[in-house]
DNA sequence: CAATTTATGACACAGACTGACAAATGACAA
DNA sequence: TTGTCATTTGTCAGTCTGTGTCATAAATTG
């Protein structure tokens, strides 16, 4: 990798942590593009150049891992049970983060901070996620010989594991430390281990 | 009602329509809330008095209807499986259209067909809903005498009704007229049905 | 009709984003 | 090292969304 590349990853995780500070500093609304710009002293412009929006430095994670929970969806076996395939998947992404830096997890719980400080953030993200959960049904029904134009039921399955995943992260219990990435992930296989016990055997693979 | 109210539901109402159409013509990011304040002969800081955003024209039927299921789900009777209770209420929400003008059908289908044409939009829509899935949340919670903070079952149980509607609602027939209201009801109840053959009986009630 | 409340329009302004062009910087070959 | 080329960056001008403010017009109330 040359030092243009090396460069742009830095400036582009350095713009991420500096606007992940400033908005839990000062709250996302009331934190401007130029201040985060200033901070790492580039121009706005540059900015825009590395993210298009500024919800999309919110959104990194996002966009990050949907490319990691569709490659863990890919090396499942094509006999497996789709929300079964679906909820390891998710697992994958989830221990990504047990071999990162220290400097990463801590960008992640930050982010995990932020969204729960700013529901409208989370609601955001939740809106991009229509999208993935969209691909991802197209991936399941491939897997399955359905066709995702007409079949409702990959377009369940999967936004029920996204859903699943989605309810761990986001009712933490109050009185835990927020800082917590463990506890976190153990909240999150709690919702996984509910959802697995709530449906009827065979339900995703259709009658 | 006085002339004052009434004069103002039938500006409400016009800007929606003036709106929707524009998107429709010429697309939602291409319209400019000048436009829309033009065809309905109004200033465009009026504009921003009656809907905060220009977005939240798209959103209206959104918080319309989140009131029409609170309600609903307040009838049910407190012994009622929780899953059962918002698939029902979820349910009266959608009757409620049979009852309706044709004026309000029509943009209710220009509604979808709106986000049907742009993802964005049925995301951001989707990004209201998690506001709308925790107040659900809480009053489940409530009638089963659980504790929202830390039981995730009851955050399950509406992600999973809510997701099954949004799934209906986003996954129609290619081959089918988009503009059949009936046809897109069956769909959302196809959704339903479905979500019903898939749980475990007592899934919802906890261990 | 007069007094009060409420809706509207006109204006000014901040902030998010984009297009265009010029200057700076890294990549690479002679 | 030096010169050429592609890429990145900053500057500037401009559009659009959204808000505060204040004066005016309209509806409501007594």
């Amino acid at each position: 990798m040359g030092l243009r590349e090396r460069k742009k990853e830095k400036t582009r995780l350095a713009i991420i942590d500096a606007a992940v500070d400033l908005f839990l500093e000062q709250g996302y609304e009331a934190t401007t593009v130029e201040q985060i710009a200033g901070a790492v002293e580039i121009s706005a412009r540059t900015f825009f150049r590395y993210f298009t929006s500024k919800e999309h430095v919110v959104l990194w994670f996002h966009d990050h891992s949907e490319g990691i929970v569709s490659e863990a969806l890919a090396c499942r076996p094509g006999d497996e049970p789709p929300f079964v395939s679906l909820l390891q998947a998710l697992r994958v992404m989830l221990h990504e983060f047990t071999g990162a830096t220290s400097e990463d997890t801590a960008r992640f719980l930050k982010m995990r901070q932020l969204m729960q400080a700013n529901p409208a953030l989370a609601g955001k993200s939740v809106a991009r996620g229509v999208e993935t959960e969209r691909r991802l049904a197209v991936e399941i029904a491939r897997r399955q010989g359905r066709d995702a134009e007409t079949d409702q039921l990959p377009h369940l399955v999967v936004a029920y594991a996204m859903a699943t995943v989605r309810v761990g992260f986001e009712c933490p219990r109050p009185q835990e430390i927020e800082n917590d990435l463990p506890a976190m992930f153990e909240r999150v296989e709690e919702a996984l281990v509910l959802a697995q016990r709530s449906f009827r055997p065979g339900w995703d693979l259709g009658g």
